[in-house]
DNA sequence: CAAATGAACCTTGCAATACAAGGTACTATA
DNA sequence: TATAGTACCTTGTATTGCAAGGTTCATTTG
């Protein structure tokens, strides 16, 4: 992921973002993921989650590391990587210019001097 | 635009919410749009925009109007029509539950209770 | 007055991606 | 041993942002 693209990534999706804010607390596998981000009242489907997950894997921003489960199958524990951490601060500030944007746009702030 | 879909569209992009916020103000017209947005840092390009202002038309949400221009040719002017008005009321809302959700994530307070 | 420039409009084709739907594998329980 | 539950993943479709290219009209310039 380069950053010049995130801003634009970031008016198409807020998912990538949100993920990685999960995972920035601690690593965690897809169900998990999904769970945790309808509790925080944001939908994600598997369909989206999964190749999502891989994106960002062969981007080299998460990693993943196989776990035993006491109960059903083994599960894929994703994480931050180092880069992942860096582009996740930088995700930082690019949403908070965004949340700036939309501010000035509802003040109306935005208005250019009238050049008729 | 049905307001289910609106959460949905808003995590892909804030460019609708972001032009209609401006029309709120007042009509424009396509380049005047593309000057505003990029006077609050925000990049779009006629490719995008114009589509997108047919479709916000054609879903009811924006009216336009023809209007002579001292220099160079007739210019459309949109402007948000009753139902624009209202659905962009609810897309304020949207838009705050986006950043409150965002800041929940920010802060790590979406975690589970330890469910193991 | 012809040509170039600029400002407005719009369309087409591509690429990315969210989502619905469907599929596989392993574990535990009935 | 069959069913349910939990985990993984893939495929196909629809949307849509964007690059690129095209048209029309008015003004300016050669």
């Amino acid at each position: 992921m380069n950053v010049e693209n995130s801003k634009s990534q970031m008016r198409k999706g807020m998912l990538e973002y949100c993920i990685m804010l999960l995972l920035r607390r601690r690593p965690s596998y897809a169900n998990e993921i999904i769970s945790l981000l309808k509790s925080a009242d944001m939908i994600v489907v598997e369909g989206t989650l999964y190749p999502l997950l891989t994106r960002l894997k062969n981007d080299g921003m998460l990693r993943y590391e196989w776990q035993e489960s006491k109960q059903g199958p083994p599960r894929k524990y994703y994480a931050l990587t180092e880069e992942g951490q860096e582009a996740l601060t930088q995700l930082d500030a690019s949403w908070e210019e965004l949340a700036k944007t939309v501010a000035i746009l509802q003040s109306g702030q935005h208005l250019l001097p009238h050049t008729e």
